[in-house]
DNA sequence: TATTACATCTCGTCG
DNA sequence: CGACGAGGTGTAATA
């Protein structure tokens, strides 16, 4: 596989502001910018918030994401999201990075006191193939009910109500419907009013029907309640449910 | 204000990969290090996933958060919580770098096929004082009730039920409860279902009440939910409401 | 564009 | 530590 040199543009050591604004606003159209340097941060919006002088992490997209990192935490201090418009400019000598997003219209404002590093690399994009979603657990479920409950039989999955969709809708032995209500990890009191409304509104137009929620654990709590509405909890370990389900798809391929 | 030098650790030019692996295993500790290069990465945990070669940028921070970001949004393609254990080591002549989360079990494995660039930078970390969140809206409307309705008076402030919190408690002149959910933003059904039930839950305890939903803007089909369960919609400018509550907190000073 | 619900959500707070 | 809800959530899918 044939790769492009890595480095865009850069400077040397730490670049002057014009050097780093320069660098920013060409590069970041290719790849990714980083720049590193003592800065201080304002953001206005639907909220607003502003930062001292420090030393800081910027990363600027060619989407027109901004993020802005510290040393501590996933989540960047300030940011904008991807859409944005990015400019950097020297302002009364020193380096500044403008961010501004349309709707809602916010800005990040970044004012270097001192560059420290500034580089753009040619970084790319690629798709990620993840396995092991709520999707897939769904999908899982309706290919092997039996998991759940002998005798079942799936009817529609993602089914439209007045009040959401239903995961997984079936039909029991009896023929009476079975509302399943789908959380990948642990299940909290929200899924169960979620599953309690759905069955609810079966119920009141007339169909003989039971709610179960599937998910890898349920809260204190929510067992409480789900006790109270009469509903059913199943325990399923979505990596083993998703892992066979792929052992299932090789071995009949 | 006197900082430090920026760069802790640093080698020039595309580093070797054992001088990439000491500079990583060093310089997470006291910054945050920067790498890119060409990798596959893979991850497994509660999902799965993996990359093919191509040049990313990968951040390690000193409290164990791993990102690893491609050219487009704001998210990391793949990542691993604070918290989690990294380590750099040459595995077959490349550079490896591994990330452990024990709770629940998952690692990130970065293989590089080539490293383009690492450095690690003194970056530190600072308080950041947001303006305008939900706590900031029910603080204004605790201190001025008028905003939703006349004679209201509060009696509470994240009253804990049995299901969840209520944002705002209140009377009204004739002592009836007024329960007030408040959202930053557009509320949507979840949040009407939400003050729904806490309504449900008081009016069962034999109370008499009344349920606001205080949001910028409603969904229309929250809207429609809103009057089926009776509940009143009252919208109010967050922005505003911050903004003018700071006024008054500067005339009063 | 608005709406909906998921996310390896992250993050703080409270018990 | 679990539970719970906010977040400037972001992100994708859907109507």
């Amino acid at each position: 596989m044939l790769f492009k040199p890595a480095v865009v543009a850069n400077v040397a050591g730490a670049p002057k502001p014009e050097e780093a604004a320069r660098l920013i606003n060409s590069g970041k159209r290719r790849g990714v910018v980083v720049v590193v340097g003592i800065c201080e941060v304002s953001y206005t919006g639907r909220a607003a918030a502003a930062l001292g002088p420090g030393r800081r992490l910027l990363i600027l997209k060619r989407d027109g994401t901004l993020l802005l990192h510290e040393a501590e935490k996933a989540q960047p201090k300030i940011w904008n999201p991807p859409g944005s418009f990015t400019a950097a400019y020297v302002e009364g000598g020193v380096l500044v990075v403008k961010s501004v997003r349309s709707r809602p219209f916010e800005t990040v404002r970044v004012v270097f006191r001192q560059v420290d590093f500034a580089s753009a690399f040619d970084v790319g994009t690629s798709e990620l193939a993840l396995v092991g979603t709520e999707s897939d657990v769904v999908e899982a479920l309706v290919r092997n009910p039996s998991i759940i409950e002998e005798g079942l039989e799936v009817v529609g999955v993602e089914v439209p109500t007045d009040v959401g969709h239903i995961d997984i809708l079936a039909r029991d032995r009896g023929g009476r419907y079975v509302i399943i209500e789908v959380k990948r990890d642990v299940a909290t009191h929200d899924a169960v009013f979620q599953l309690a409304r759905y069955v609810e509104l079966y119920r009141r137009k007339g169909h003989e029907v039971r709610g179960v929620l599937v998910a890898s654990d349920i809260s204190s709590t929510a067992l409480e309640y789900l006790k109270r509405y009469d509903l059913v909890f199943v325990k399923v370990n979505p990596r083993e449910l998703t892992v066979s389900t792929n052992k299932n798809t090789l071995n009949s391929k």
